[in-house]
DNA sequence: CAGTGGTCTAGACCACCGA
DNA sequence: CGGTGGTCTAGACCACTGT
């Protein structure tokens, strides 16, 4: 049960007293709840349980989006194969071409509508039997149990009429809008995903937040 | 002149001696760097000038978005008068329907060829005299003129076909794919601009980055 | 080894808030 | 007024780094 926003946390000094340890300790473990916006102090009152604040540019998956909009993510699998690299997405995984990559091609619901057709990249080296463990439903849990989860990505996103191919698989007619986003997920230096989607127009808008909340 | 990315700062205990003051005190004013991304800690051998990361989901304008990309922006006002605010607009400002607002519509082009037809509007209690003081080519300038640069941003992106309206200003055909952004800025608690824009798709994709760098 | 940042102690004084 | 967070002191020990 997580304490509802806007409800006090125990005062500084009856930390100190209750766990037998220095101020500066306890203020130190604070802060860091502090940076992590869960706490909120506000001087000469307390310490609070922060609002949850959407944080600036998280990097999200499509599951935790479709969640946070109230809306039950699904997953159908397509494609999920080791392939060798083509010229572009070698470059996008900063590996050689003709090097081992799992493609990962899923057509992705929520709350059974047809939303988005993705084409997933990944680099074999750092996901070694991946293919094999079963697929998860989500890609980004998947990482964060490997310690991969990104730390930083970069989309492009655009504007265009969904091909005949992707048309049949979004429910649509050829020349239907759709929006693609392009991303590449780094996390420490090294490039784990890079996936092309498409999306209904119909039936998504990205949200994108920016600067310093 | 500032010191360049990777050379050593004074280490902590220098500080201490220099200034006279205890290294907690040191180590706090050196956390207000680090935090900012000007300084990196590395345990066991010092303190160093950061690698300037770019900024997670900067808030940028149209103008200073083209500049990066090469391209030189301009803008046609095609509207710029007081209006009273609609029920939408007044919501998203923060103010009450039928107060006094900015509406600047905007014809953007870089490198001379269409991008972008914009509405944006403006509080005008927070721009007194902003009609009359001459339109400037970029509101983001012009806000930070005012002390009233974004500190945050919020886009609904989402992809469409162009109405009849918006193809005749961007040189399309009717159903040519357009993406839209809507666009809330605020700075310090105060909404300062909502727009929303739309971009020929053909000659536009939105670039994102996400995550800390 | 000496020097670095990371962490911790046990106090202190201040400005601010609410009763 | 008492309680809160904000800031500061003058030490201490640790794990780590480079030489």
């Amino acid at each position: 049960m997580n304490a509802a926003p806007g409800s006090p946390a125990p005062s500084e000094r009856v930390l100190v007293a209750q766990f037998g340890v220095a101020r500066m300790t306890v203020r130190q473990a604070l802060d860091a709840l502090v940076v992590e916006g869960l706490l909120e102090r506000i001087p000469g009152r307390g310490t609070f349980v922060a609002q949850p604040r959407s944080v600036a540019g998280r990097i999200t998956s499509f599951t935790e989006d479709m969640r946070r909009r109230g809306l039950l993510p699904e997953s159908q699998t397509l494609t999920a194969r080791r392939e060798q690299a083509g010229t572009g997405v070698a470059r996008a995984l900063d590996i050689s071409p003709g090097d081992c990559v799992i493609h990962w091609r899923r057509l992705r619901r929520a709350d059974l509508q047809v939303m988005c057709l993705e084409d997933a990249y990944l680099n074999e080296v750092l996901l070694p039997g991946f293919l094999e463990s079963g697929m998860p439903t989500s890609l980004y849990d998947a990482l964060a149990a490997r310690g991969l989860r990104p730390t930083w990505a970069e989309d492009a996103v655009s504007a265009d009429h969904a091909t005949q191919e992707e048309a049949d698989h979004l429910e649509l007619r050829p020349g239907d809008a759709v929006m693609r986003v392009a991303r590449r997920a780094v996390c420490r230096d090294k490039v784990v995903e890079v996936s092309r989607s498409v999306f209904r127009a119909d039936r998504f808008t990205m949200h994108v937040q920016l600067g310093a909340g």
